[in-house]
RNA sequence: GCCCCCGUAGCUCAGGGGAUAGAGCAGACGCCUUCUAAGCGUCUGGCCGCAGGUUCGAAUCCUGCCGGGGGCGCCA
């Protein structure tokens, strides 16, 4: 640890032990040696210690990391914590990116960077560039995130918009931990739903074609049916119609869905989100067998048991509270059925290490069902990760908006985006934890849109591209620029900024919250502003990031430059343009 | 009846064992001869739903209660 004298190749000392990826794991081992130092001394008790505890301090006053292990140990040393925080202190040892620690009541130890590991990680930034806050947290397993997956019976809601947010995110941040991610939409074309759409837009397709006939009782209402059947009929004439009183056609029925399918598609597109994989629930019962060799296993494992005409899982001999019908008694099989083949197929035929599941809140109660199914299969549980996000309440105009397939109203997903845009929207369901119900007032998001905080982000990244801009015109860049001279407070504060970064990634990506992503994006803004306006503040003309003075200038613009690095960094993560002028 | 989520500033919400509880919006007052004022600064605003408990330390963990939402189908 202090092997590295000071003023004696700092640059080489800092790159190959410290950086902003592993500055929590460093802090940890110096703490860790000068426990043992102080034991060795003899002015530590020989006891068990527990970990470093490394944590960050809310008031930059107390420095940009705090162990409380002296706080933790106290009880087990028979010491008081403050005597114990000095002791550690005192034995720190001498490092090129932490200054000399400092001890605070009622027993923390607190660490502030040195400038010159703060001025490195500018370097570092723009080395990286749009890798910049990468981790290898993932070690290249591959992860899947399956999100949306809502049934193709009709466009997608502000709830659905909700999902897609959330999904693509997460799909965004496990990349960048160092997963090989793949986004996947689970389209449910099988089943009894898919037949009430069929013979609900066949019902409409009779009414175009002068029958007088209603849709199902408990069909598709909304008026997209209609248009639906009417496409349907521009292009193809009557050629599905069928002897009044027969059912409906499957061809009508599998092109409903085809249209269904490629609408929810553009929508999602127009939202900004993507898929690698569309998979269809009808597949599984296709020739791969994926459905017969999944329910082979569970035979196998002499889970499945005939009863009362039907196939059941016995789940409650794992844990369950009952258990579930597996294939109806008129021998077709549930959703429960296909989602265990679904989840068959993800781990042990494509072979995800880690599977995503983003659901409404209104699924809750088949999480368990399925956790219990996959460990059936022979799944580690904890590669199954389901998340649930509450359902989203509209307003409109202050009254309650009931989001509903089934029901009249619906307010769809394209609304939304040509109200208030894919940008605004997408911040604004990341900024809410999954787990928290959320208000959505369209009016006001709509009336509010210039103040809405993600023009905020959006904004300092406009600024940092312009300043880039307003530089080049000028015939200056960063480049040579020489970051030891970013010495100022607003200069070092807005790096210990853009280093946080990849502990959002980290703690994103671990604990699936994807709400840090937009608090982060904002507080990085607010650093940059800060810093910004700092110049204009002082007065002093000598401060702005261009000067006369052109090693200074070029110093400040390579921060500014790794600054909007960052910046468009959390953007991406969030699906979000980095508009460089606004 | 049982299970899950939520209750924090006027509003919408972060924080989910550590230091004086935060942001945006709303409200008050300042700051543009200046690289974008879609910005910055200062101020106002809180029995962190209630009551117990665990802990050196609780908004955070546990128990109970109150209030809001969701789930518990041979629907998906």
């Amino acid at each position: 640890m202090g092997r590295f004298p000071r003023g004696r190749g700092w640059r080489y000392a800092v790159h190959s032990m410290a950086d902003a990826r592993n500055i929590r794991s460093h802090l940890e081992t110096l703490v860790t040696t000068a426990v043992s130092r102080a034991v060795a001394s003899g002015e530590l008790p020989d006891v068990a210690v527990p970990t470093a505890a490394i944590e960050r301090p809310k008031d930059p006053a107390n420095g940009d990391f705090a162990s409380t292990l002296p706080l933790r140990m106290a009880r087990g040393a028979m010491r008081p914590p403050l005597e114990l925080a000095k002791v550690i202190a005192k034995h720190f040892p001498e490092d090129a990116a932490v200054e000399r620690p400092e001890v605070a009541p009622p027993g923390f130890v607190n660490f502030r960077l040195t400038s010159a590991f703060l001025q490195a990680q500018v370097e570092q930034t723009i080395a990286l560039g749009e890798n910049f806050a990468d981790l290898a947290l993932g070690e290249g397993k591959k992860a899947q995130v399956e999100f949306v997956s809502a049934n193709p019976t009709g466009p997608l809601h502000v709830g659905n918009g909700r999902g897609a947010a959330i999904g693509d995110a997460l799909a965004a941040v496990l990349a960048a931990a160092g997963y090989e991610v793949e986004r996947e939409y689970y389209v449910n074309d099988a089943g009894t739903q898919t037949d009430t759409f069929g013979d609900t837009l066949y019902a409409r397709y009779q009414q175009l074609a002068g029958r007088e006939v209603s849709i199902p009782a408990d069909g598709y209402p909304g008026e997209y049916m209609v248009d639906l059947a009417r496409t349907i009929r521009d292009r193809d004439g009557d050629r599905y119609l069928r002897e009044p009183g027969e059912a409906s056609p499957p061809e009508l029925n599998a092109l409903g869905l085809e249209l269904m399918v490629a609408q929810i598609g553009e929508t999602l597109a127009r939202f900004g989100v993507s898929y690698d994989r569309w998979y269809s629930e009808k597949s599984l019962y296709g020739a791969e067998g994926t459905y017969e060799q999944a329910m082979e296993v569970l035979r196998e494992q002499g889970q499945l048991m005939q009863r009362e005409g039907a196939l059941w899982f016995t789940s409650s001999e794992l844990g369950e509270n009952k258990d579930n019908v597996v294939v109806r008694s008129d021998g077709r099989p549930t959703y429960y059925a296909s989602d265990i083949a679904y989840h068959y197929d993800k781990f042990l035929r494509r072979g995800f290490s880690l599977v995503a599941d983003i659901w409404g809140a209104d699924h809750h109660g088949h999480v368990s069902r399925l956790k219990t199914a996959v460990r059936a299969l022979g799944v580690d549980a904890n590669a199954l990760q389901i998340l649930l996000y509450q359902l989203v309440t509209l307003k409109r105009g202050g009254e309650v908006v009931r989001l509903s397939k089934r029901g009249g109203e619906i307010i769809t997903l394209d609304e939304l985006v040509e109200e208030v845009g894919a940008d605004a929207a997408r911040f604004f369901f990341l900024m809410r934890s999954p787990g928290a119900q959320m208000d959505f007032d369209l009016d006001l998001a709509v009336r509010q849109s210039n103040e809405n905080p993600f023009y905020y982000v959006q904004y300092a990244h406009a600024r940092l591209a312009s300043i880039l801009q307003r530089a080049a015109e000028q015939g200056l860049t960063p480049d040579g620029g020489k970051v030891g001279l970013l010495s100022q407070p607003h200069e070092l504060a807005l790096i210990r900024e853009m280093m946080r970064l990849v502990d959002i990634i980290e703690t994103v990506a671990t604990t699936f919250e994807p709400q840090h992503l937009p608090h982060f994006a904002m507080e990085l803004a607010t650093a940059f502003h800060a810093f910004n306006d700092a110049f204009k503040q002082a007065g002093d003309p000598g401060l702005k990031v261009i000067t006369g003075d052109e090693d200074m200038s070029r110093a400040r613009l390579r921060l500014v430059l790794a600054a909007k690095i960052a910046l468009a960094r959390v953007l991406g993560l969030m699906g979000m343009s980095a508009p460089e002028r606004m």
